[in-house]
DNA sequence: CGCCTCTATTGATCTGAATCATGGCACCAA
DNA sequence: TTGGTGCCATGATTCAGATCAATAGAGGCG
């Protein structure tokens, strides 16, 4: 791997490993992240051009991940976390008795694989809804980078707190909404998450099947159906299969209890 | 504020803040880290002695919560975590129409707040149970101090991310498990917590009421109450009001399912 | 194209936990 | 001690969502 400058940070940066499929940006899945229209969400975020080219030299591309393709498994060794640059992820662990919990979705620009960090080993899987391509961020040398770079440490932890405060939104969902509210949480989250990709806040596209819908909800797939059945009548929503189009924002931020 | 030495970081760290009603460990609530029994699950973990006196240099110490006291609140400016030092804590959030959620109970050793990091305010409340003790971490010099100390940094990270997992554990039980899987799993949580302080795992006093309970778990008290006794019944526990002890270990594992 | 499989919808029935209702017990203050 | 107030236990009833069952589309592929 070829560090772009020799100053201090190529000598402690220079044993960063090679993960398996990914291959440094300087090769071919070369795209960089200042002119990555996520950078807005993603890691890059309040980097000034040098530190950017700093983080940009240990970030990984890999080929896209085709559709049901893992990302990583729960157990194995953590080394990276993950920026989505396109397509949909999906997170989740199993129980011990075998069957699934969704923990959530992922859409470009957001990041995951953080549970991975307290134990070094991945808490729970992440498999591609369809094809996806990410970009890997080696952890070891994060941790190095963002002892140099305040504002990279800062975001850092920022963005782990935001994802023990979704989590916790999450719960609270989960022990306190009714079906109807949990639906309506989501897509409203989905939308919004669109919005601010410059995508349709209105009409979408899920990417997760029912299945995974009711998982991620703690429903089943019939209450899901029938959810969205229900909120098609009153004229809330017109869906089609995995086609989803918000009629009436208003009634459903009201079904959503404006909770969460 | 006084600093115990004048290199560098006192420079770096002279501007921290006075919290109200906290005072530094130079005054009269003086304790300190390397004296402190709970240091091993606490946040001075791997650090050596010279960077544990800057990392104590900066916590500050507060004469002890009543019950019922509150110690931060949702929305207030985030400025420190804190470690509990006696007692118990509950975190929870208030929803959209005003009900509680508790989103977890917080025993000597452990470290709350981490969920302001990402808004610079709480983004949760915290309470008392009983009498207790905290240490306030001021977040800005412990972002400062971790640029400095990569054992320090790392040592933030998991915690954070032990956070992530611990709350898609709780995801988990709400979204897939039985009332008697929930009680259950969270007994053992208190017990596996209790044994890591040298206290009893088999015998305890639970520093919440049935409501707190029922509300974390996502139950009512009365199912609380159902389940208590019918544990009793079936031999698993002994409960006299707050009260409690395990009979059955092997049991009530059994009745967590292992999960979670 | 037609076949197959996977995913979604819709209906009928069941059930675990919520809700409603009542009474007992512990702890505190006067 | 007495009376109050909050906490806990337990029974009766209800209900939201699970489960069971059957059908209908959608998408992949030889």
């Amino acid at each position: 791997m070829e560090l772009s400058r020799g100053d201090e940070m190529s000598v402690r940066l220079q044993n960063v490993s090679e993960t398996a499929p990914f291959r440094s940006c300087n090769h071919e899945y070369k795209v960089s992240c200042d002119t990555c229209r996520l950078s807005s969400i993603c890691l890059p975020l309040a980097l000034n051009s040098t530190d950017l080219e700093q983080l940009e030299s240990i970030i990984q591309r890999s080929k896209p991940l085709q559709k049901n393709e893992l990302l990583y498994h729960e157990g194995t060794p953590f080394q990276s976390l993950y920026a989505v640059r396109s397509g949909t992820m999906k997170g989740y662990r199993t129980t011990s008795d075998g069957r699934e919990q969704v923990t959530g979705f992922y859409f470009p620009g957001e990041i995951l694989g953080m549970d991975g960090i307290s134990e070094s080993a991945h808490a729970s899987s992440a498999r591609a809804l369809e094809t996806s391509a990410v970009c890997a961020i080696p952890f070891d040398s994060l941790e190095k980078l963002s002892a140099l770079m305040p504002g990279l440490q800062r975001h850092l932890f920022q963005l782990m707190s935001r994802e023990i405060t979704e989590d916790q939104q999450l719960i609270t969902l989960l022990s306190k909404n009714s079906a109807d509210e949990r639906v309506a949480t989501l897509l409203l989250s989905i939308s919004r998450r669109n919005a601010r990709r410059q995508l349709s806040a209105s009409q979408f596209r899920l990417p997760m099947s029912r299945v995974d819908i009711g998982n991620y909800l703690g429903l089943t797939v019939e209450t899901i159906s029938r959810v969205f059945s229900r909120m098609q009548k009153g004229g809330i929503l017109r869906v089609d299969n995995k086609e989803i189009e918000i009629l009436d924002q208003e009634a459903l931020q009201q079904a959503a209890n404006i909770a969460a």
